[in-house]
DNA sequence: AGAAAAGTTAACCAAATGCTTGACTATTCG
DNA sequence: CGAATAGTCAAGCATTTGGTTAACTTTTCT
């Protein structure tokens, strides 16, 4: 349960280069072959695979190869993943907004000042 | 609007260590200095102080000196621009679904023609 | 059969990461 | 003042990352 700290790692690290967010945002589009995510991308059709190998090995991408084509289609699941650490994080930050918010009304009774940032 | 590129693989870089995750939850709940954020992180204080920079440098983290002390802060719009872009990818595929219904649902009741793409 | 297309593997390389230790600078406290 | 506290700077080092090129394997097309 806690190897979920890996998991994560990975997830970000994988979205942490704009060449590997650029696939899955097509992706996002539909499924794609390896070198149609390649054709846009400035970079040889190996880079790219290593790319694909990153994002498959955090579970992001899946892909079944049919003939010569290898067809790579987005796993949105993972992706809610990261999103979840992320509100989770500023959920409790809003708490703590809440919290000190209440705590200022409650023992500095000043006229409302609203230092909001 | 398109430099938000490097911006997000700073961010995501960032989140992509988990002691980094686990400096940002820390700082979620509220300022701290160096050594309290380094006091459960089984490294040394340097190591920290890196991590710290990686944190500051995409601006999820700020911080200030005052005598010998410096307190950190988490800077929670940062930690937006990252959820809004994960949101963004998730909400085209569900559009994509939608669209993906209505073209199966259309493409099964009166043979029209189709190539979406 | 032979050529083109699509992908894969391997080897190599430069730069970035994530740590360490040791020395050094301020600041605060007895 | 002198010692402890809090942080900083600078190397150094092993590993990972993000790319390259070259060679090779499968399909598929003519």
């Amino acid at each position: 349960m806690l190897n979920q700290a890996g998991s994560l790692d990975r997830v970000f690290q994988a979205l942490a280069d704009t060449t590997r967010r650029e696939i899955v945002a097509r992706l996002i589009r539909g499924p794609a072959s390896v070198s149609e995510l390649a054709r846009p991308l400035a970079m040889s059709l190996p880079a790219v695979m290593q790319h694909l190998q990153v994002l498959e090995a955090c579970g992001l991408v899946r892909s079944e190869k049919a003939g010569r084509v290898r067809t790579c289609h987005i796993e949105p699941g993972v992706l809610r993943m990261a999103e979840d650490w992320i509100t989770a994080q500023r959920t409790a930050w809003e708490h703590r907004l809440d919290r000190l918010g209440d705590y200022l009304t409650e023992h500095c009774d000043s006229p409302d000042q609203g230092s909001t940032q």
